[in-house]
DNA sequence: CGGTAGGGATAGGGTTCT
DNA sequence: TAGAACCCTATCCCTACC
């Protein structure tokens, strides 16, 4: 029963960093198509580099994922009233954005689906650190030089790998305005409601 | 990276059971629109019930997608599966349906009362927008055209402008990740720190 | 053009092998 | 016990079709 398994040469992860770094993370079957690198990973599924990808995130930043679970299963309270003065994570896909956004802005951000205190079950918690602060880990980790990264190089990977994200939460705000009445959609195309009240 | 993974909550399975049987298989709009469904699934798209009816039929008759595929094409079992529990496969895809619109699926389904516990509003917090709602209606002001503008423009609008914000916060949050040991920095580089794994 | 059905890709939990 | 490679499937995305 040898299930051979085929350990990733440094060819290999060499063309799958390079890989995410052009196309972004998840973008598995793109790199996959692209003849850059299709033809090193040829004998790779878009699952594989998924895994892989994970592995070498994992490994870099926790050393295990086994040790990553632990680490965000600490962060479960007993209370249920969140006191982080900081951003804190959340499950959506919004609160990437809300978070990029309102770092420092200091304003109330209401998601679509507010967080109710009594009825929601006890999703995946994060941990203690924010998405941005998890991408800036995942930059230092993947750009990994002999002496560091520098800002800049980690300020690009984070807009790279947010572009994703943006194209998910405009998509669902823009629906979202669509239905509540704010926009009008018209043959694929948006325009303000009549109705729209500018708040300032 | 984060959870772009919006699990499906029990209420919202059950809310999605009585508006297939109310309505019926396929009347997804339908069922999102029913006022008795619309504000537990208030977050789900048609698409979304779609899916997630889908993957109920399956898993109630076949193990998975896979498997039925695999039934369907020929009435033959696939293979040595490890997984598979059900050992001979006891419906064919036209029995699925029948029992998806005649008959429960095997599981109790509600009647026509609501929900028990409150877990939402009565009404949507009305002209509460988040930054990138305000990007978008920005983006349309501006880009305003004669017959309006469409996806991709806003998309593209939306990602110009957020750059600015994510260099004021990947800063912020560089500092303080460096503040609280996460990072090190050396010569304007940054790297992992050795406590990075063991801190929590 | 909106809604639906279906194929296919991804994310994340789980499992096996070393 | 840990780490790397691989499996399973709920969820999400894209496209053809009406």
């Amino acid at each position: 029963m040898g299930a051979p398994k085929q350990k990733w040469t440094p060819e290999e992860e060499l063309a799958l960093r390079a890989g995410v770094k052009k196309h972004g993370s998840g973008k598995w079957r793109t790199i996959l198509s692209d003849t850059e690198f299709g033809s090193v990973l040829k004998s790779r599924s878009n699952v594989d580099l998924k895994d892989k990808w994970r592995n070498l995130l994992v490994t870099a930043s926790f050393g295990s994922r086994r040790n990553l679970k632990a680490a965000q299963k600490k962060t479960l309270p007993s209370s249920s009233s969140k006191q982080n003065g900081d951003n804190d994570a959340n499950t959506t896909a919004m609160t990437v954005v809300a978070e990029a956004n309102g770092d420092d802005a200091g304003q109330q951000i209401v998601p679509t689906s507010p967080p109710s205190g009594s009825c929601d079950p006890p999703t995946a918690l994060q941990g203690s650190y924010t998405r941005v602060d998890n991408m800036i880990i995942e930059a230092v980790t993947n750009l990994d030089k002999p002496f560091g990264t520098d800002g800049k190089s980690i300020l690009r990977y984070t807009e790279e790998n947010l572009q994703p994200y943006m194209k998910r939460v405009v998509t669902s705000r823009l629906k979202h305005l669509t239905k509540a009445g704010t926009l009008v959609k018209i043959k694929h195309r948006y325009r303000i409601s009549p109705d729209y009240k500018s708040a300032g």
